[in-house]
DNA sequence: AAATGTTTGTTAATCCATTCACATAGTAGC
DNA sequence: GCTACTATGTGAATGGATTAACAAACATTT
């Protein structure tokens, strides 16, 4: 419910969908309650974060006790806002696109790919598990109202022309997997997803560990 | 290369591929020099955050001056080690783990997914983007002595089952998608690409931003 | 209902990273 | 070579996040 009186930090909002997996998944298992100590050894998150983390959105806990699963699931559903479907479209349907489609955050009902473009004659008028694929051209008039979230899955090159088409139609949130920075409005919010970093900085430090990790 | 005497920080790691990677196209645009508050502008890291970590590699640049763009291309390079080819196997050939292996990290020469495994009948013995898939039963039979790193993307539910043997071949660096959480050893250092969770994030953050991110 | 045990929520301490700000060391122009 | 700039590298200040540790709050047992 996001008490006002606490912040919630950039680290704890990170957290928030580990949190929400691991309660749902115990939800599922039958458990009933669960204590900070045991959450820990389950997500590799120390106790104490957690408890500093849940306590930011209200007391969530009994002392004594520990929470209760079902108003962990509840709470961080509210917070995720999983009631109300958010519809999201994508742009760029190569391979990452593709598989992002067919997957489609199944596990999720409340995340939905509605509708992806391209620009390759190929895949537009196509679909892709039930998506349809339009012509990125054609953008602003396929759009619905609704979608407000969009996926990039173009070559870091195209990048610079689709973001200010996307928010030109009032997409202000934006997941990229093409690493090329770029500026946006300061009422779009964006995150590059960066494999090949991810990947370059794992090497480094892999070959680099003389103490663990 | 790396100097003893000062350390490298976590976060300053995560920053060499995209240091590596904006300083080798300024390269190719012919750039000679570089500021870094110029640099600043492109990637959109603050110019003292550059120059503390440029600085715990040695004293790379000249007062007065700004860096010499070919130095650094050489020192991220040898940090990164570009020179040798790492060679990595994939795990797992659905649509993420295809897409991953069409693309083949083609922008960087040193990587390479050479074999890649799955256990759907209907894709062991085929090729993808030409690398072979592997019956992933006969890892131990097929991975080849230089390989020591692995790519996972499998659904979370196998996961438990391939980290082990991974572990058991020799890998010591993993990268997966699957996000549930595995205990490793402490010499395999593991990174988890959690994209339900960035988008979770990403859109808490946009929903919930009255200031600017 | 008292005694015992458990676990939270939070204060304080620590750790890690970023940012400021400037002495220093170099460049560039003349 | 001398002067006027310029930009690095780094101490010091700040800020953010984690971790330790414990009083207070509740559960459970007898
Ligand atoms: N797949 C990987 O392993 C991998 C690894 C690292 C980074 N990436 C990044 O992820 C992104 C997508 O990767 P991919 O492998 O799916 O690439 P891809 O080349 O297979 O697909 C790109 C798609 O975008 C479409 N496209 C190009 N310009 C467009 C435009 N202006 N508007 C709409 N659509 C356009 C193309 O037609 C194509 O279908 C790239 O930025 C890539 O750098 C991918
Ligand atoms: N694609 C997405 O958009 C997306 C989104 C969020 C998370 N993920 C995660 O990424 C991973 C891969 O996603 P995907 O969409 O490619 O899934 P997918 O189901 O298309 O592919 C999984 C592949 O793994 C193979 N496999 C299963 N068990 C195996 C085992 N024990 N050994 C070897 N191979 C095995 C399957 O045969 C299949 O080919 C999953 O963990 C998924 O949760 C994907």
């Amino acid at each position: 419910m996001l008490n006002a009186r606490a912040r919630v930090s950039k680290a704890t909002v990170r957290r928030i969908p580990l949190y929400y997996r691991a309660v749902q998944q115990l939800q599922q298992q039958g458990v009933k309650r669960i204590r900070s100590e045991r959450l820990s050894e389950i997500i590799h998150i120390p106790s104490a974060t957690i408890r500093r983390d849940f306590s930011s959105f209200g007391e969530l806990g009994k002392s004594g006790y520990g929470y209760s699963v079902d108003t962990l699931v509840d709470e961080f559903g509210k917070l995720l806002e999983v009631q109300d479907a958010e519809n999201i479209l994508l742009v760029g349907c190569g391979g990452l696109g593709a598989a992002l489609i067919e997957n489609n955050f199944r596990r999720n009902p409340d995340l939905n790919i509605t509708m992806a473009f391209d620009i390759d004659p190929a895949k537009i008028g196509t679909e892709i598990g039930g998506v349809p694929v339009y012509d990125f051209r054609e953008l602003a008039m396929r759009v619905t109202p609704d979608i407000k979230t969009a996926i990039i899955a173009v070559p870091s090159s195209a990048q610079p022309q689709v973001i200010p088409a996307l928010e030109g139609i009032g997409i202000d949130a934006i997941l990229t997997f093409a690493p090329q920075p770029v500026v946006c409005l300061p009422t779009t919010t964006i995150r590059y997803i960066d494999l090949t970093s991810e990947l370059q900085s794992l090497l480094f430090t892999a070959h680099h560990q003389q103490l663990a990790d």
